[in-house]
DNA sequence: TATGAATGAGTGTTCATTCAT
DNA sequence: TATGAATGAACACTCATTCAT
């Protein structure tokens, strides 16, 4: 399972000009900087140092610092959203589904540890991003989630009363507070396995009809 | 079970001096100052003009602009933890104990919105606390979980390969993310109630042996 | 001569009620804070602690933060000026009286170092005392060389082209740096006899017909 | 002897591009600011607005407040040395280089009444400056004096049992007196050329075997 | 007189953003 | 496109001074 390993590279065919590159090269420094110093801290010209490139390039590929953070956000979920798809779509057990999706999530956090302390952590400190931001790439993501669940409705292997739009993000918070929790304690006590083991038991008994 | 009603007040009997009176008013200032600009868009002469104080006396009574914050969390977070103790301690059953904690938590977080938004956005956006806090009121709050998780396993009731520390987090992630969506979102589609109905659900029946 | 030693004290006789006890006590605390932290450093706070009385309770004896600091140089001025008069007055040879005023008034600085300090780097740094002080007891003090030129030009002793005016204002000016060098200077390379010597010798025969 | 009206200008040559310029620019307008108000009562916006730059832009060419003034006073001082240097080198009758020195030191001060007043009462406001700043130019400058004693010592032109260290201190002591009553005295009594001789003749004669 | 809690004016510095080149 | 020098708005915090008690 190793299907993470080009979320952080454009996808392939992509990234053949130099805008392209460069795009790429400012989001991956941000990432960098970002999950370093948290976004407050991060200061523009960290970034570019960071990217190669100069400050005022940068305003050439972003409208603003708040926009670096919800493109980093916005660009890796679409990744991640295409990624997870192509594993999850053959699976034809909702259950194994949820199981698979899991595991997904909490190992692309664990591979990518920048990524997920940018976007469980530092997300949060962009207030136009907490307050104005229209969640369309975020919602997509967490419709995975209750896209299974419905379909475990559906073929009577999850319990009918469950309300899919609260689950996934019951899930989803369960989940990104255990990536907090890696991320950021000093020593954790548990491993992702661990993690990723009693989430899933608690959750499949807690859904299954 | 009214029993928050009293959580955004000094305890009777405290607050007899001015002292405790303008600490408590700066507090509450912050709280709603913050809910509704976020904690880095909260200038301190706006928790100031709520408060009805000169911007030099909120030095009197807190060290920096974080300390408000960890303070406002702290404070709270005692009230509540001693709150919740004297309801949840009598109750023998685990699983009926969790069930009363999970609707007092979502009931407090629904009544206290300011507070909700305060605890559980614009606290991450405090690096200080993000990242040198040490979460000691929080860890006992978590706790009161771990410890019913544990006392669940002890009697049988819960599955005996759980690791408290593990769910505790999982729990409050899931309860946390449903209170943002509740506090953020424009136009909720469930109710506390439902929010309340399906976690409990879903975790109960995930935990039980 | 020892007759410095009480330089620091109330002249006897003055304080006899709480009143001039408290001024004198401020004052006291103020030198010492000053030649400590610098003037601007120096918070009123601090001194009124070091005084043992009430932040507000200065303000009952000085008008401001300036006025203290005037006060401090005005009245040991004051004491000083009493001082020297009674050993200068009595000798009759301008030369001679000369060599003890740089004696004494280099003794006593040496001894009073923090007064020293206070007077010769800190009061500069009060704009009010620099630009606007009408330095009244300085001048008086001054005056006390410019009267042992006249008299020494009178006498025939000091060269008649000599304008007491211009050479009070350098013997004091090169006094005072030598004092500055003794407080300031980490590890001196002169002691104050030296310092004594070099200056009288060399403003005797400057000065003699 | 107009040598020293150059003192205000860049070196003829250096100033070619836009740094230089602005870093000068700035460094006139502090002058004149510091001058004028005193350091501490100087703010930055009032010397970024007389050098016609933005605050901020002062921050690219120096660390901090303190930093200007003690720059104004180092690069000042440099080319002081510098130029001092070349017409005191040729002479070679001691009496007559320290009679040059007085000469060139007073008429500088007098030229640049703004730099005057900086280095002679501004720069003591500055605490960084008098306790920490490790005075390498202007202990330059002092060895000038110092320097000059001693070739006469040598020559046998001054007094054997000088000390350099002390003289040259109280020779600067006095000069500097003279240029702050100059400079801040409503109206002096005295011209600079007065001055100028009273001190020469004064220390001239009080330094000779 | 004495207190000390409260006041609130005052400012150096940072850094996201712009724009002339 | 790319640069990076220049901009200037923004703000937490201090502390001399006041005044109700």
């Amino acid at each position: 399972m190793d299907s993470m390993s080009q979320l952080n590279k454009n996808s392939a065919g992509k990234g053949r000009n130099a805008n392209k590159d460069k795009h790429e090269k400012i989001l991956k420094a941000a990432i960098k900087v970002f999950a370093k110093n948290g976004f407050h801290n991060s200061k523009i010209s960290q970034i570019a140092k960071e990217a190669g490139v100069a400050d005022g390039t940068i305003y050439l590929y972003f409208k603003n610092k708040d926009d670096i953070l919800i493109k980093v956000f916005e660009e890796r979920l679409e990744e991640i959203i295409a990624e997870f798809s192509e594993i999850l779509d053959p699976i034809e057990d909702p259950e194994q589904k949820l199981r698979v999706f899991i595991k997904l999530h909490m190992e692309m956090m664990e591979k990518n540890r920048a990524l997920a302390e940018v976007v469980s952590v530092e997300l949060r400190q962009s207030h136009k991003f907490m307050k104005e931001y229209v969640p369309r790439k975020f919602s997509e993501y967490l419709n995975i989630v209750s896209r299974i669940i419905r379909e475990g409705k559906d073929k009577g292997v999850f319990r009918a009363e469950l309300q899919p739009g609260v689950i996934k993000r019951a899930l989803f918070g369960a989940l990104d507070e255990l990536v907090i929790y890696l991320v950021l304690a000093p020593k954790p006590k548990y491993d992702v396995m661990t993690l990723i083991e009693q989430s899933t038991e608690t959750f499949i008994r807690g859904l299954k009809a």
